[in-house]
RNA sequence: CGCGGAGUGGAGCAGUCUGGCAGCUCGUCGGGCUCAUAACCCGAAGGUCGUAGGUUCAAAUCCUGCCUCCGCAACCA
């Protein structure tokens, strides 16, 4: 008899950077849905890995002068690289793809043909304003001033052969498959996807590039690399097989049960990859799930605002398990999450070392007190368990509905709401009174058998999040093999009625708050030290830079913009001077006007929101705040500073 | 009117799809207990559910307008 399958895929992701607790969130979510379904007795397959081709990556092997191979092998599989950290999160993968590795490669050039023969790819030219010295390409709106953005040079009207995906040919079946029932969730995803992308007419989409060569090239055309998306989305497909002799399970894992993803890939999963697929005329994954984003303080997790957090060191600190558990309680799966340290030691505290751990400890030391760790024969029920044990014998139920929606975060509220009952019963049966008589000692068993089941059930539900501290805990509280499957989690009375347990180490312990706040701020040192330190610069570089002094004649806000302010300056030289400043959150146009100002008067033109601005304004810039530099009347306009 | 999300006791959130006593965690205050990791249990205070209107026997929930905040896009030289 052949077990369900079950396919569930991480996105591969980029391995440009250390990886930040949002890569954590996302593998780790993959990975508890994972343990659950395999605990359900499913035949899963569980895949994550690495995307490693394209031009970033190759810019920043370049600039560390290695290869891009080099580069990122070292991410990848150094030492503290992706593959550690998987380990270190107790990431249950099955398999572990980079684009880099040869089968995939073979198979993507086949892929590619495949679609090219069938005149789903074609070869067409891709028309653009192009930088010679750059070799690159720009779009219009990247123009500088209808310069090239990087050189200042002039850029010249070009055309470049490159090969079209026709997206534009699928456009209605995919917006039928988003239409239809739970194709990509959650369901607010779709209206996005669908008015944003469908609705304006889907592009046929450029797959090839000749402007850098760190990808996969297209074997009948070498000069072409193929596209990172087409490269890096197939991996679904080549990861199983299909096209290469590598593996051989195509067949039996595909189609997809559920590819996870970040909300800002989402289009690529739900658009273009079904699309993909549909001119390869393979099935379609059954579902795509967009999760939301753990952000810092409200917003974005950024390097420049150096306040990207890192999972290595709160695993470390505080454990793995009480980590994943955190990821997977705090938030729900498809919205964004505010991260901050206090929430996880709150939660961990709260949680896992007062509620579960405490629960843990107490009913294991009074087995040891009273019954010198093994439970008697005798037993007596009482009315007022029938309770707790009606909350636990129903709690797998209850569990299985929130987890197969990926609620997995109401699916732990219900698991601990069990866990407090059993504290609760404690206090009701108060068993330090029962053991002070001999005559109360099958009753006491039965009071320390029901907790220890009540555990026993938690626990066993609990495993897929926290794999290896349940693994303690049934240490501790004498289980076997069979009291923590699947099978048994939803039945009161499965744990041996005479068994032994085990005083163990703390499994979870108390975090001091306060203190390790200021630990964690102390270890994340003041952002962008090294990236801000100026290099050293010649007096000569220094004179390169002019400032001159100007009087702010008239100052207004740019329409449509909530950032810019456009300035008209005299500058001394009889013109005026427009200049766009980036600060209108922080001052009022009116309360410029007739200010004297400095501004940087020998950058070339920009444009920004389709007005030109020609230099910058200076001023100063701390967490706290912007303050432009604003001089003393009396110095006048067109002074030079030196 | 570029696209989207959010506004619920002091903090953080659930509840909104499918209308029916406003709920959870933390914090605060009072009490209980001594098995346990200064933990656990009970009780209390604290909310016009952003705002104005509409539908309804009944609205946090459905409809309309408005305000505020946040992402994306654009842009911040």
């Amino acid at each position: 008899m052949s077990k369900d399958t079950f396919y569930i895929t991480t996105p591969i992701y980029y391995p440009s950077d250390k990886l930040h607790i949002g890569h954590a969130y996302c593998t780790v979510a993959t990975d508890t849905i994972a343990r659950y379904k395999r605990m359900r007795g499913y035949d899963v397959m569980y895949l994550t890995g690495t995307d490693e081709h394209g031009q970033k990556i190759e810019e920043k092997a370049k600039a560390k002068g290695l290869s891009p191979k080099e580069f990122v092998d070292e991410i990848v599989a150094g030492e503290g690289g992706i593959l550690d950290l998987w380990k270190l999160m107790n990431v249950s993968n099955d398999r572990f793809i980079r684009t880099t590795d040869d089968y995939h490669v073979a198979s993507i050039q086949k892929i590619f043909k495949k679609m090219y023969d069938k005149g789903d790819i074609y070869k067409s030219s891709y028309k653009g304003k192009y930088c010679t010295p750059c070799e690159s390409f720009w779009t219009d709106s990247q123009l500088d001033g209808g310069k090239c953005p990087d050189c200042g040079r002039q850029v010249h009207e070009a055309e470049e052969e490159a090969y079209f995906f026709r997206l534009s040919k699928y456009g209605e079946r995919v917006q039928a498959l988003l239409e239809s029932g739970t194709f990509l969730e959650p369901a607010s995803r779709v209206n996005e996807m669908i008015n944003n992308f469908i609705k304006p007419g889907l592009e046929d989409l450029c797959v090839s590039r000749t402007s850098f060569s760190w990808g996969i090239p297209v074997d009948f055309d070498p000069d072409h690399v193929v596209y990172v998306w087409v490269d890096a989305l197939s991996n679904y497909i080549t990861a199983l097989g299909y096209m290469n002799d590598e593996h051989d399970d195509f067949s039996k894992y595909w189609p997809c049960d559920v590819h996870f993803v970040g909300k800002e890939i989402v289009r690529f999963h739900s658009i273009i990859w079904p699309a993909m697929l549909m001119s390869l005329e393979l099935p379609l994954p059954k579902k795509v799930f967009g999760h939301g984003w753990l952000l810092i303080d409200g917003g974005k997790m950024s390097k420049s605002r150096g306040n990207v957090v890192d999972p290595v060191v709160l695993s470390q600190r505080y454990g793995v398990d009480s980590l994943r558990y955190f990821l997977m309680r705090e938030f729900p799966l498809g919205s964004d999450g505010n991260f901050t340290n206090e929430l996880l030691i709150n939660r961990i505290n709260s949680d896992l070392a007062n509620d579960l751990g405490n629960l843990v400890s107490r009913t294991v030391a009074m087995v040891i007190k009273y019954f010198g760790g093994t439970l008697p024969k005798e037993r007596r029920e009482e009315d007022i368990d029938r309770e707790l044990i009606e909350m636990a014998g129903s709690l797998r139920d209850i569990y299985e509905t929130n987890m197969e929606s990926f609620a997995t975060q109401n699916a732990m509220v219900e698991v601990f709401k069990v866990v407090s009952r059993a504290n609760k019963y404690i206090d009701e049966t108060m068993p330090w009174i029962l053991a002070k008589d001999e005559e109360n000692t099958p009753r006491l068993a039965s009071v320390m058998y029901n907790l220890l089941e009540t555990i026993r059930i938690c626990v066993s539900l609990l495993q897929p999040f926290m794999p290896e501290s349940c693994e303690k805990v049934f240490a501790q509280i004498g289980a076997d093999e069979k009291d923590r499957l699947w099978e048994n989690a939803g039945t009161f009375g499965v744990l041996n009625p005479e068994l032994t347990v085990q005083k163990g180490e703390t499994l979870f312990p108390r975090i001091d708050l306060s203190k390790e706040l200021e630990a964690l701020e102390n270890l994340n040192p003041a952002p962008e030290t090294e990236e801000n330190r100026a290099e050293p610069i010649t007096i000569d570089d220094f004179a390169k830079v002019e400032m001159t002094v100007c009087k702010v004649l008239e100052c207004e806000n740019v329409k449509k913009s909530d950032k810019l302010l456009k300035f008209q300056l005299d500058d001394g030289s009889g013109k005026t001077r427009q200049i766009l400043s980036g600060i209108a959150k922080f001052y009022k146009p009116e309360e410029l006007v007739g200010k004297t100002v400095v501004a940087c008067t020998n950058l070339p033109p920009r444009k920004m929101m389709g007005q030109e601005s020609c230099g910058m304004i200076i001023s100063a810039e701390k967490e706290d705040g912007l303050h432009l530099l604003i001089l003393d009347d009396s110095v006048p306009a067109g002074a030079k500073l030196c």
